[in-house]
DNA sequence: CCCAGCTCCTTAACAACGTTAAATTGACCT
DNA sequence: AGGTCAATTTAACGTTGTTAAGGAGCTGGG
């Protein structure tokens, strides 16, 4: 049966984590999927096409994972999506590098809005998504930081071992809730003001 | 006169400008001082610490545009820092992927911190520096996905046209004050709070 | 004075990569 | 049976990062 755009996106996610970013080649991917290199041509113009279609395919499947709980308040969900994005990132190695900056396909940025009952009791619509895409740049620019020093989860760069940004590292889950707080306190009240 | 790895790092970044981060090969770099590309592992072991280098190199070049007048309250150099940030990111193609989560070499991270003043008055010197340290990751990730969608100054990228993303970054300079104003608000109040 | 040794660079070469062109398979329709 | 079209292979190309080996040019010691 013939391979699919998909097909190949996923086994590129899954080598990625054996490989990581540099050794991740067509060639590669093809083994994996039973195939030549060239044939993945039929299904994609150039390697690029297939990074993006990763950090599609990356995204879509974090969406369940995503998803809040109908339990949750509205910024409580923001928060639990941001979080998600972070899991979602941390779970591939460069993961982050993958993810940020390359074209998302099909798929919108934030999905429905966890803002969306605040919209519709009046909230401006352009200012949540402005707010929202602050956390989300936050979350990106924190997730491709600690990558860096941790590029396998756990496991500190030599490099860092005794560098400012390292220190600043350490207990790396509650510096990033420690940030989270504050965006999110800054964005709601950014939102409030308007 | 034998190079230097500054030497090597700012030819670089020269040529990031003209050839783009996949563009930028090390024969290019040769070329452009006149010299061949194996004369290059005299002075460093591997393309990835030229990388890291460009990132030191450019980071070093930009202390002067980051040092905030005294005229400016603590703050406002805070914020200050955040927009040379950008900027120094956005003068280089691929600037922000360059940047982000390359190792950072001999020049600390915030330098001397602008909340100096605030810690010397009693204040927190760690959670200044995760206060500071998620300004930065909200300019990083912000930064990334501008270049994303502008990978040269004022081109919007075709592919971004109608795009939800791109939406989110039309009139980019102002969403990048929004965010940094949100950012800002948040980080002061959570360190007033400890 | 010259040779030893060091620094810095060149020449030559390698395997691996992304990518393209052309030939080949296999399935389905008539 | 033959033809069409989608999907893949085989073969090849130029380029890349990188290594090994050697050579030029300086410097200091005997």
């Amino acid at each position: 049966m013939a391979l699919t755009r998909r097909d190949i996106a996923r086994s590129g996610l899954k080598l990625l984590n054996e490989t990581g970013l540099n050794g991740l080649t067509l060639r590669l991917i093809a083994a994996d999927l039973g195939v030549k290199a060239p044939a993945l041509y039929w299904h994609m113009k150039n390697k690029q096409e297939l990074l993006d279609e990763m950090a599609t395919q990356m995204y879509a499947d974090s969406a369940g994972d995503r998803r809040p709980p109908d339990s949750l308040g509205e910024w409580e969900a923001v928060a639990h999506g941001a979080r998600a994005l972070r899991r979602m990132m941390l779970s591939y190695r460069d993961g982050g590098k993958v993810f940020a900056g390359t074209y998302l396909g099909d798929t919108g940025l934030v999905g429905p809005s966890p803002l969306r009952r605040s919209i519709e009791a009046g909230l401006d619509e352009r200012r949540a998504g402005q707010a929202l895409f602050t956390v989300y740049s936050y979350v990106v620019g924190f997730t491709i930081e600690e990558q860096a020093v941790y590029p396998v989860p756990g496991q500190l760069d030599e490099r860092y071992r005794d560098a400012e940004a390292g220190d600043l590292l350490a207990d790396v889950g509650s510096r990033f809730e420690d940030g989270l707080t504050m965006v999110l306190s800054g964005a709601r009240q950014w939102l409030e003001v308007a």
